[in-house]
DNA sequence: GGTACAGGGTTGACACGTCAATCCCAATCA
DNA sequence: TGATTGGGATTGACGTGTCAACCCTGTACC
């Protein structure tokens, strides 16, 4: 159907269904980040470290595990650390083992505060994304949400 | 089908595409940035402010309509007018008109800028979204983001 | 004429992220 | 012993966004 091949422009229509698709998103996500915020003083990046940590072993993990896994570039996660340090919310100490590196540890107020937050978080999650949708509409949503991954994953 | 009405949690296929379909759009809005920003030195939010001047009638609009069009606080909107009036980008003068009131114009440098960046940001938002689904999928996306707009809209 | 209020913007303090530079300690090499 | 390299983490500067307080300048009220 369509001619030339690379960095072809977007229609009018495609640019109007992109628009509504980001903007919807984040949108969605301020909503929630919101509420995450009143119900338990958490930010979604405080939230996202402390899932971490609460599903580690011993609620700890060395600095740069856990930017490995919730993605995040070291200088990131530790100006965010010192703040939430200050808060009590996680403790950072030497670690025994490596020479270099440091232990994150949740502390007890971290574990409650993401009790806290929890429930509620992924209650509005049901409430404002899984309620809105039909099953199949779901089912489409992961399809073409896989579509733009792997498409995404090959042109990094 | 669902029996109990209020406040359910998803379950954790729900909730993997939840974060799945969250992530996803965070990403391609964070790529779609860097390359507008090592295309024309612009961030999404110089965009969008010069997106609307350049539309504007004589490239000029009060802040505050500039505020309610593209959907800012007024006080983030004076922020960020700051800045760019210091890479010379827009323009602000008292409004002749309206004794309270600022017009906000887009310099010539602003309307280079906004061409600048608009053509490649375009082809990137048609490579990166657009190529990646068929015809259907795209379809169905706007469909869904329609179905969850509607939602969202209904409890603010 | 003064006081209150309201619309339109700005400002300051603070939280957040990014980039580049730096620091620290160890292992290696000369 | 001393210089080099390298991984792991921190720091500083800066751009950005939010919230709340504030500053203007007309207008209404009395």
């Amino acid at each position: 159907m369509a001619h030339g091949k690379r960095r072809e422009m977007p229609t009018r229509e495609e640019l109007r269904i992109w628009r509504n698709y980001i903007e919807t998103a984040e949108t969605l996500r301020a909503i929630l980040d919101g509420r995450l915020q009143s119900d338990s003083s958490l930010s979604s990046a405080d939230y996202r470290v402390l899932l971490a940590l609460s599903e580690a072993d011993r609620r700890t993990l060395r600095s740069s595990e856990l930017a490995e896994l919730i993605g995040w570039q070291r200088s990131r996660l530790s100006h965010h650390l010192g703040r939430m340090e200050k808060r009590r919310l996680v403790h950072r100490a030497p670690c025994p083992d490596d020479v270099h590196g440091i232990d994150v540890r949740l502390t007890d107020l971290g574990a409650e505060s993401f009790r806290t937050g929890s429930v509620p978080h992924l209650r509005d999650v049901h409430e404002l994304f899984v309620e809105a949708l039909s099953p199949e509409q779901l089912a489409r949503v992961d399809e073409f949400t896989t579509a733009l991954r792997r498409h995404l994953d090959l042109k990094p």
